[in-house]
RNA sequence: UCCUCAGUAGCUCAGUUGGUUAGAGCAUCUGGCUGUUAACCAGAGGGUCCUAAGUUCGAGUCUUAGCUGAGGAGCCA
């Protein structure tokens, strides 16, 4: 049986089987007390060993870390903090782990080294907790869009379009780097490539979504993103998680309804499916977690226009670093300005000038600024990127010449818009951004198993 | 990529104005303890002071370069 199960059952006297990795050892040559964990929970149950059933030798083995299976009764614990424990009848070591060399020890570690040794560091109170709460809120995506009638559309992670603007690519090859076949100009001929082309990973999944959008009206995608952007901050990764929602029939306001409504919806799902493990980073790292992320499931975002957004930096008393003017892209002190001293919760930003959004974001009437709509949270910044897209043939076309885009790479995108187009919107949600903000971690690479950013990708 | 800070035992850290044999807690090992709660008590072992070059009678400590990590910025999700 599992722990999770073992640890709410009464079932007094009942024989159990539970298997799982040793935390700590302790006792004295008449008992011994383990504490078990299988990953079900955060929670250890603790095994109770009467040592004159055992051999000694097998018990000085059953050290941090080690696998064990053990047969016993399910016993009303007279200790204060557990409920039950297992008195052992029989026990199975199926694996050593060596305490000399075994890197984890029963006292604290930082993140930092456990970065260092992310092929144990799921064993951790704090790995289990967040790999349990990134699953939990997988599912919660799925369901929550599998409920209001989208579909899940796999995009493709190679990709020959380059056009989306969204940052570097890791290019795909089976080409020979030492010795490329070269065309008479002296460039590499990516005729001779797999794919008779030059191919990249995907940076995003959303012109594909549009395309899926404009069929089934309402789709998501979830799938991993890649950008080989020389990023390094605790934000951002090499390799990530994103969530595209693209709906036909949604104009902007749509969008940021459904945008708001996701996010609250994960949030309350955490907090309705994840309490022990919540409450145990709360305690750890964040004591305000838990509040915050009630905080924002029970208020409505703020939602301002870019202009209004600048006109209040500039009254602000504040002084930035990065002047604010109309015009100019809003630094990372201006939304934490906005949404940390302004107004004390998410705001969604609507409406930028179209000189710094993508090609794709619908034109408004004023020939200015565009549908885009950024959703910023405390702490993280931008964790939503999302607009109205430009539904028009004509407009879309001119945004692309305007910006002198690969047009004819664009061919299959322009379609949607020359047959039977539609208003449409969809964002973009970083998988582990919202894991930094319900898990409390501060860095992005302790919220996914096995990071990838520059010059890393270990394990 | 830019700026700032850091790197000393398995882990977390202390180490004074440059000065004898580099310390602590935890972990590990040994012994003790009749129900523990990251058990407790006693003892022991454990060091390429990130790497290289330099200054100096003398460098963990100062200088330069590099490597690694963290924080901030940019890019963005």
């Amino acid at each position: 049986m599992r722990i999770k199960e073992l640890l709410s059952s009464r079932e007094y006297g009942s024989e159990v089987t539970v298997k799982g990795w040793v935390r700590t050892r302790r006792g004295n040559k008449n008992i011994t007390f383990v504490a078990l964990n299988d990953g079900s929970i955060i929670h250890n149950i603790q095994v109770v060993i009467d040592m004159s059933r055992f051999d000694e030798d097998l018990i000085k083995l059953i050290t941090t870390g080690s696998c064990i299976a053990v047969t016993g009764k399910l016993t009303e614990s007279p200790g204060k903090e557990q409920h039950v424990e297992i008195h052992a009848d029989s026990i199975k070591l199926y694996g050593t782990a060596d305490p000399e060399v075994y890197p984890l020890q029963k006292k604290g570690h930082t993140l930092e080294f456990l970065r260092e040794i992310a092929h144990l560091r799921p064993r951790t109170n704090t790995f289990g907790a967040v790999l349990r709460i990134r699953h939990a809120m997988s599912f919660a995506v799925h369901k929550y869009f599998n409920d209001h009638g989208f579909f899940y559309l796999h995009t493709p992670i190679i990709t020959g379009s380059d056009a989306e603007g969204a940052g570097e690519m890791f290019r795909v090859t089976i080409l020979d780097p030492k010795n490329p076949p070269l065309l008479e100009d002296g460039s590499v001929n990516f005729a001779e490539d797999f794919f008779g082309r030059e191919t990249n990973l995907t940076v995003s999944g959303q012109l594909e979504g549009e395309l899926g959008a404009l069929a089934l009206s309402s789709i998501y995608t979830f799938g991993p993103t890649f950008r080989a952007e020389n990023s390094n901050t605790p934000r951002h990764l090499a390799e990530f998680w994103m969530i595209e929602p693209e709906m036909a029939f949604y104009e902007i306001e749509d969008n940021m309804n459904l945008a708001e409504d996701f996010l609250k919806y994960l949030i309350r799902y955490a907090l309705e499916n994840c309490s022990a493990d919540l409450e145990f980073l709360s305690g750890m790292y964040d004591k305000e977690l838990i509040d915050r992320l009630n905080f924002v499931v029970n208020n409505q975002f703020e939602r301002i226009t870019y202009t209004r957004a600048v006109d209040i930096l500039q009254q602000s008393a504040e002084k930035f670093e990065f002047p604010v003017s109309w015009g100019v892209d809003l630094q990372t002190e201006h939304e934490r300005y906005l949404v940390e001293r302004h107004f004390k919760k998410p705001v969604i930003v609507t409406d930028y000038p179209k000189e710094i959004k993508a090609f794709y974001m619908k034109l408004n009437d004023d020939g200015k600024t565009v549908r885009g709509m950024d959703v910023l949270f405390p702490k993280i910044g931008e964790i939503i990127g999302g607009s109205q897209r430009e539904e028009e043939l004509e407009k879309l076309e001119g945004r692309i010449k305007a910006l002198k885009l690969p047009e004819k790479e664009l061919g299959w995108y322009l379609d949607t818009r020359k047959f039977g187009t539609a208003p449409h919107s969809g964002f973009g949600l970083g998988f582990e951004r919202l894991l930094l903000f319900v898990t409390g971690m501060a860095n992005i690479r302790d919220v996914i198993p096995f990071p990838r950013f520059p010059k890393n990708a270990d394990f």
